[in-house]
DNA sequence: GGTGTGATCGTA
DNA sequence: ACGATCACACCA
């Protein structure tokens, strides 16, 4: 029987590459919220959307550089963080070299460690499925918000890290959920079968 | 299981 | 005006 392998961080060389590489490579890679004071909340991402900048009309540096989406022009393995729809706070990782603005959406994770904080955070979540189970409900588990954006995945608060657990040999893949641009893409990747994937009954192929 | 709708505000 | 959304009310 194969015993636990400790958790590596994430090095820069990983992030840096294009969106459409790293998304999928993300697939249960663990993120650690290590926030001074605060205890320790880790999960296990399940899905990820990957968004490609100039030539992609759905992402928000499509249009250029602005004050809102700065951190993805920036070096690869930050954070960026942003508010939509007038209440929520959803987070990417930014991937590419500097001036090439990419990120892969974190859309979905399974709870591991820090579920009762996780909880606190989230009062609305009748179930341990609802808990990370969407973009916005995990940047509130993790308890990500505007503060939080630009932040080094090598640094911390939050890491990025790989316990030894591969990505789906087939990772379940479809078009990027709530864009109506650039619908024949298909980048969104998930894994299989995992109850904390969101979307209508898991949607894909 | 699925669909429809209101909430709420920074950004362009 | 319009979202890289969520929660809740329904209906099936």
């Amino acid at each position: 029987m194969s015993g636990p392998r400790r958790a590596r961080l994430l090095a820069r060389p990983f992030y840096a590459r294009d969106a459409l590489e790293v998304a999928p490579a993300l697939l249960n890679k663990l993120l650690v919220m290590d926030a001074p004071g605060a205890p320790r909340v880790a999960v296990r991402i399940v899905e990820v959307e990957a968004y490609r900048g100039a030539d992609d009309p759905a992402s928000h540096a499509y249009k250029g550089r602005t004050a809102r989406n700065a951190t993805m022009f920036g070096p690869a393995g930050h954070l960026y963080v942003y508010f939509t729809y007038g209440m929520h706070w959803c987070a990417n990782v930014v991937c590419a070299s500097p001036g090439i603005a990419q990120g892969v959406l974190l859309r979905a994770a399974a709870p591991v460690e820090g579920l009762d904080v996780m909880r606190e955070r989230r009062p609305k979540a009748r179930t341990d499925r609802d808990l990370c189970r969407g973009p916005a409900r995990l940047a509130q588990a993790l308890g990500l918000h505007r503060a939080h954006d630009g932040l080094d995945l090598l640094r911390g608060p939050l890491r990025g890290y790989d316990d030894g657990v591969a990505p789906p040999a087939r990772p379940g893949r479809s078009a990027r959920i709530g864009v109506t641009a650039a619908h024949d893409h298909r980048w969104r990747w998930y894994v299989p079968g995992d109850p904390n994937v969101s979307g209508p009954a898991n949607r894909g192929r």
